[in-house]
DNA sequence: GGATAAAGGTCAATATAGTTTACCTAACGA
DNA sequence: TCGTTAGGTAAACTATATTGACCTTTATCC
């Protein structure tokens, strides 16, 4: 059995990966810039945005951050209005925390550019291209840390 | 012409980039760690292992950080005898950056992890969808920022 | 009921990483 | 000789993150 995958391969792979990855962060970081916002606020309305009334203890997770380092960027979205709180009806300690009407517009404005970038490529590749980059992008955590 | 990329696919693309590139330096960072040395090391000694005689200014590019940025971590590596530099002999205002034999040995460890990773998921899934994910990651750079 | 644990918040000290501004030398080139 | 380029440094600043310690409120377990 053959290596069907060559060590040029795998450095190219590398070295892609660093591009597009500084490439995909490069738009939104430049509109959180004028917000004076930074990519844990980006994060934050992302995953707050795809899971409503998530919990801080599960955000904490996610984000793989600690407390303190997510307390900060966290109260300054409630404190801009693009976060809301509410308390858990079944356990009061547990804070639920949803996007405001103003945050999920932001998050979609951010997440709009990012879209826009891999539905560019996406679109030209073609759907199958698509499914076999989204299935690897998957595998990637299960074979390494994290 | 529908659209064959569903915003539910761009929403999972955006989100799995994410992880995956979480993990993808993780394996790195571990082993900087215990060297006191930081990612920005670490892509130093990945494009001085990739380009060897490569210019200061030339590493500043594909950086994309400033002078002040680059200066520190490329001092202590040429301290710590990781990289060595040589005057250009056509025009000595340039300084010529390769690895000594110890960076290259230490780009390798950092390098294999990463191919390690990756030729994980490529093997599994097979050269074509390699090849599909290769060009799509070359592509996203070329429809946004950078 | 009382101990313990869990969810969340906050302060302080520290480390790192990056920025901009400014100024320096050495070498090239017209 | 003069302007430009390659490179090096320093200061002040910003931000992002860490760990450790300590606090309240609420839930749960015995």
């Amino acid at each position: 059995m053959v290596d069907i995958i060559k060590n040029e391969d795998l450095m190219e792979a590398i070295e892609q990966f660093y591009f597009a990855y500084r490439s995909f962060t490069a738009g939104p970081d430049r509109v959180l810039q004028e917000r004076s916002l930074g990519r844990v606020h980006h994060r934050i309305l992302y995953f707050v945005g795809r899971n409503p009334h998530i919990s801080v203890n599960a955000l904490l997770s996610v984000l793989a951050v600690s407390k303190q380092a997510l307390n900060g960027p966290l109260r300054v979205l409630v404190d801009q209005g693009l976060v809301n709180t509410e308390m858990s009806t079944e356990d009061r300690r547990i804070k639920q925390l949803t996007l405001s009407p103003e945050g999920r517009k932001l998050e979609r404005q951010l997440t709009r550019i990012q879209m826009q970038q891999l539905d560019a490529v996406f679109s030209r590749a073609g759907r199958k291209p698509m499914q076999c980059w989204l299935d690897i992008m998957r595998e990637i955590p299960r074979v390494g840390p994290l």
